[in-house]
DNA sequence: AAATTCGATTGTTTCAGATCAAATTACTGA
DNA sequence: TCAGTAATTTGATCTGAAACAATCGAATTT
């Protein structure tokens, strides 16, 4: 339906109108004013809280961080993660459905909602960055609804993988690309498993399997060198 | 964010302007002219694969449908469900990531991607449309994440109680508001299932522990009347 | 360097929901 | 109305992941 290429919003000032935008809308002077609006955040920051007024966008300029949603008697679940590029903040009434928090340390370009709900261009954009988290939530809705523990975590670590993880993951090593990468978990046990509809031990178990199985090799705590990628992309379920 | 009102694309016809657009766009002549661009779907007729190509969005103007993925083995997870006035057909890339089926007597109306992308009005509108669905994919995340097959179970019957399931779930009856309801489930055992991420048995099972808890009477096979709206509410989890 | 702390791992037991298997009930079309 | 078929319910058993319980190990503090 839409067919830009952009990657960022951030990336928006000065550009030419989007390919998708037939009509010549004026450049929105909005556009080139949010040039140093940025925000920081620490591990474990929480840059609003579910409930809290919506009245910014953000754009994860760098870092990673996830949306969680908590039940009265404290179950998390992790509904999504933001790496960069990735914009936060949408709301449809005036308050935020989710918690969201930074799980590293976090780099954000800020947006007040009117520069975008006035702006056709950033509303396209926007709407783009939808479309693409709402693919991600439709496969992710499999994983949990689903998967294994085991294909879970499979699926998990094969999306951290450039270009083999959520939607271009191809199956077995066609062209003679490398089958082995180093990937940043970013990430606790408890936020993978809260992340995966899982106990934190169910976790360390299927990693200490993997591992066990020839096909990871766990260098610090949060990164994992996968040695076959190939493998574990059997495990995911999709193949 | 978006402060328009309508609840309906198909209303959008000869419609004053969204108050969210400040600016003065020329009412584009494509609103105009989608009237009549209707379509009819029987009970489990697929309106579209996963990995067809995407060139039309459709709206629903009457009936339910759903969305679903397949795993290669053969296991469903339904993602979504689309009543009145929910829109399909949204894709980042060119094709559909899921399969769109009619789960009763379905009337669609269709629009031409183009229609949409170059309609400031129309964007903004589905902006809000696939707003509300991420807010609804969120809570749904949730379910498959973290709650019993009872909660789950409960949390779907409560969705089809109008305004008391998705969002506005106030907790007990605060006003008297009547606390029993009729509702049609449009759906199978199966497709129940495939929703929830259970059995066909297990949703049987949660079902008829509610109807010997006196909680809900199973009317016919897809009509459940809900005698005790409270009772299940409080078995959501959410309370 | 020892002590403390926090996260991760591993072992054991338990249990909710899956699986397998009938039996029952509700629809369909002649 | 009555087969015949499909969907649902119910029962029995099994199993994967949760829950509970140590233990281990790495990082931080003193």
């Amino acid at each position: 339906m839409v067919s830009a290429t952009l990657t960022k919003l951030s990336d928006l000032d000065g550009q030419a109108p989007f390919n998708g935008c037939q009509e010549n809308f004026k450049q929105p002077e909005a556009a080139g004013k949010h040039l140093g609006r940025k925000q920081r955040l620490s591990a474990h920051d929480v840059l609003f809280y579910e409930g809290d007024k919506a009245e910014r966008l953000y754009e994860v300029v760098r870092g990673v961080m996830m949306l969680y949603k908590l039940l009265p008697d404290g179950r998390r679940q992790v509904v999504y993660i933001l790496r960069e590029g990735d914009m936060l903040g949408f709301s449809n009434r005036d308050f935020f459905d989710c918690t969201a928090e930074a799980l590293t340390e976090v780099e954000l370009q800020v947006f007040e909602s009117r520069e975008i709900s006035t702006s056709p261009m950033m509303q396209h954009y926007v709407n783009r960055c939808l479309l693409s988290q709402m693919e991600i939530l439709h496969e992710h809705t499999v994983l949990l609804g689903r998967k294994s523990a085991l294909e879970r975590v499979s699926t998990f670590l094969m999306s951290l993988v450039p270009n083999r993880g959520g939607h271009g993951c191809s199956g077995p090593n066609e062209e003679g690309r490398p089958d082995t990468k180093t990937v940043a978990l970013s990430m606790t046990r408890q936020e993978i498993a809260d992340y995966l509809g899982l106990t934190i031990e169910t976790v360390s178990r299927v990693i200490s399997q993997l591992k066990r199985r020839g096909l990871i090799k766990v260098e610090k705590q949060d990164s994992i060198h996968i040695t076959n990628i190939c493998g574990i992309c059997q495990l995911t379920g999709m193949h």
